[in-house]
DNA sequence: ACGTCTGTATTAGGCCCTTAATACACTGAC
DNA sequence: GTCAGTGTATTAAGGGCCTAATACAGACGT
């Protein structure tokens, strides 16, 4: 995974797997990677795997049992209101940095709507070389 | 000014910079104010506050005349792109979050509407009608 | 009992950030 | 020349993050 040097790891991974649980990719009540296997995939020490885990236990949306492993909780409205503050999160910085710019409500929602159709370029077609 | 902790002070006082400049608190071509001023008025160190004009000059925001200060930038059409870029990047990062979660452009709007009106209240109690 | 899996805790070291204090080089006012 | 102001550079100290290695505690299969 790919890590942004001026973040705190932990704080991204905790971002990252807060996403896989909304995304179901980790669903209700399922087992988790251990600690040791996800250091691994993510390319990241356990410790600091374990400290992201920590802060998804201390936000209620995973339960360790010490020696069997971890498991997503099964409290799928823990879980609605997750994607709802993930996306709240998301909204809010993206409403504070528009107006510490001093854009209108009208500028950012076309704001929105031009740099989605960009992304939608990108992801579909091949960016093609020179120019 | 209030730090976010888990993010390196210097490269939020580089937003915060990039900020003023936009918005004009900081004119084309006006003399910035010292590094020791500013690191009186932000609550940081003299070095932390250099760090970040280090790099607003590398990006060509601000240039150093050694012995008089530091002074923005007068090419006006820097600065406008310099709104842009900040205006994209919030977008983008805002883009990528909500699709991470699976969301749909019409949703993105509905959340943005939504959430900005939230803004609105709390900022103003107040909101203002027409414009 | 033993080996293996799980989460958890501890210790050490390297690195960067941040603060702090100091020194340097240059300009302008007087 | 002297003083005040500017940006710049250096050194030291403290703290947190990240890595690395190790050790501990409990459950399971054999």
């Amino acid at each position: 995974m790919q890590f942004d040097p001026s973040t705190l790891i932990w704080v991204q991974l905790v971002s990252e797997f807060s996403r896989r649980i909304v995304v179901g990719a980790w669903p209700p009540g399922s087992k988790l990677p251990g600690v040791r296997e996800l250091a691994v995939e993510l390319g990241v020490n356990p410790n600091t795997a374990q400290r992201a885990l920590a802060e998804l236990e201390r936000e209620g949306l995973c339960r360790s049992e010490r020696t069997a492993g971890r498991f997503v909780t099964d409290q799928t409205a823990r879980i609605d209101a997750l994607r709802a503050e993930l996306a709240h999160e998301a909204a809010d910085e993206f409403i504070d940095r528009v107006r510490g710019l001093q854009m209108r409500h009208e500028q950012a929602q076309e704001l929105l709507e031009e740099r989605w159709n960009t992304h939608d370029d990108r992801q579909h077609n091949q960016p093609q070389a020179g120019g």
